[in-house]
DNA sequence: AGCTTATTCTAGTATTCATTAGATTGTTAG
DNA sequence: CTAACAATCTAATGAATACTAGAATAAGCT
C-alpha cells in the first residue's frame, strides 16, 4: 500500500483499462454484437463463433472496465453496452483503425470491394430517398436485432429468410442493403443474391453504430 | 500459413492493433504528449518521468500501430501523431473512461476539484471574454507546446517562469490557466500560485486536443 | 426430486508484454 | 580521430493474458 508512483500514473491506468478492454479481436467483436442490441451469453458465443466458457470470460472483462452491464432472467444472463458512448467508442476505433492502419483497408477491400458498394458519404439523401419510397433501404441481421434499432425508413427480411421473401421486394426499386457494419457480411450475400434474382441492390457499409442509433432495450 | 480462421477475425485483429496500442498507461501519456506537439524521444522519456530505453520501446508500438511518425533530425528523433485524428481517439478514449470509471472520477477529484475549476462547457463564451480582452487565458505549458498548438487568445507563460513574469498579468482581470488537459497539473499549480499572489484564477482541465487543436509541424 | 441447460469459477498452460541491463549504431562536438 | 550523446536492438526476467478443460451454481423442465 505504499505509493511511490506518481499521483498521475493512476489517471493513465483508469484509461489503460478502457484501452484493455479493446485489445482483444474477439472482445471488440462482441462490442460489435452488443451494438446490434442485448444478448444472452449463449448467442453471443454463437455469432462470434467462441465456446460460451471463452465469451464468459471476455464479457466479464468488458463488465470489469464497465462497458457492459448484464441483468439476469430466469436462465439467461443478458449483456448489453452500458450507454451509447460505448458504441460510439466502437466506432471511433475502427474508424481510427481504418485510416491509419493498411492491412486493415486490404483485408476490406478483398472481402467486399465490387461495384455494388454504396459509398457511406450521404446519409440525408439515402433517408430522402427512402422515405419518398424511391429506394428500399433492407435490414439483413435477425429481427431481434432489427428491434432494437434500426436505419430510418428500413425494412427487415433477415439474411436467412431472404430466399422465401423475395416476392416482399418490388422489383424496380433500388435495394440498399445494410448490416452490422462494414465489417458484417450478410449485406453483400444479401447484394449477391439480390443480383442474381435480378434485383439492382446495393451493399451500404454501415450499421446503427455507424448511425450513431443505439439499441432500446 | 494455413488459415483455418474466419476471414473476420483478420479484421478485428486489426482494430485491436489500436487497442493494443493504448492498453498500457504509459503509451497513453506519450499519446498525450505528442497531442502538445512533436518531441524528442529525449524529451518525452523526461515528461513521463520513465527511462528513454523503455520510452524508445513503447514509442516502437506506437510506431508499429503507425500512430505516430518519426523524423530523423541530426542526432535526434522527432516523434509526432500521424494526424489529428489519433488526437481526436485519445480525446475520446479518455473521455470514455471518465464516464464508465467511477475509479477515475474519484481520482481527478481529489487532484484538483476546489472552487477554482471552470466548468468545460462554454467554449463560444470563454473565446469572446478573452477576445474582448475580459479575462486573460493563460498557457502555462513550456513555450514550443505553445508554439505548437494554443487555445485562441491565449497567451504564454511556462509554468516554471511564472513567478518572474507575474508583472505581465493585469491584476483586476480573472486568469484562466490551462495545460495540456485534465491529468496535467501545471494549471491547477498555476491557479494556487496566482491566487496566493492576490489574482482571480481558475483552471480550465482542457487542452489543445479537447478543444480539436491539431499541432502544427 | 432428478435432468438439462446457461453461466460462471478454478486451475493449468502457452504466449505475450513491460521492464531493465548491456551492447550497438549513428551523429555531433572538440 | 575520439568522446559524448541520442536512440535502438538484443536478451533476460517476471507478470499478465488468452484459451481450454473440469467442477460448481442456478434456474427451468419433466
Amino acid at each position: 500500500m505504499n505509493d511511490p508512483r506518481r499521483i498521475k500514473d493512476l489517471l493513465y491506468e483508469q484509461v489503460a483499462r478502457i484501452g484493455k478492454a479493446a485489445s482483444s479481436p474477439k472482445r471488440l467483436e462482441l462490442i460489435e454484437l452488443l451494438c446490434q442490441g442485448e444478448k444472452t451469453v449463449d448467442a453471443l458465443a454463437r455469432e462470434a463463433a467462441i465456446s460460451m466458457k471463452l465469451a464468459s470470460a471476455h464479457l466479464r472483462e468488458l463488465r470489469a472496465a464497465n462497458l457492459v452491464e448484464t441483468e439476469k432472467q430466469g436462465k439467461y444472463v443478458i449483456y448489453r453496452i452500458a450507454n451509447r458512448q460505448v458504441a460510439d467508442f466502437w466506432v471511433a476505433i475502427h474508424s481510427l483503425a481504418e485510416d491509419r492502419l493498411v492491412e486493415l483497408r486490404l483485408v476490406i477491400e478483398q472481402m467486399v470491394s465490387h461495384p455494388k458498394e454504396l459509398a457511406p458519404q450521404d446519409r440525408d439523401g439515402l433517408v430522402r430517398l427512402a422515405r419518398k419510397g424511391e429506394v428500399v433501404v433492407l435490414d439483413v441481421r435477425p429481427a431481434d436485432e432489427y428491434l432494437a434499432a434500426h436505419l430510418p425508413f428500413a425494412r427487415s427480411i433477415p439474411l436467412d429468410e431472404l430466399k422465401q421473401r423475395l416476392a416482399e421486394l418490388p422489383k424496380g426499386k433500388t435495394v440498399v442493403a445494410y448490416c452490422r457494419g462494414p465489417y458484417c457480411l450478410m449485406a453483400r450475400d444479401a447484394v449477391d443474391l439480390l443480383r442474381k434474382k435480378g434485383y439492382d441492390a446495393l451493399r451500404l457499409p454501415e450499421g446503427v453504430a455507424e448511425w450513431g442509433i443505439a439499441p432500446v432495450r
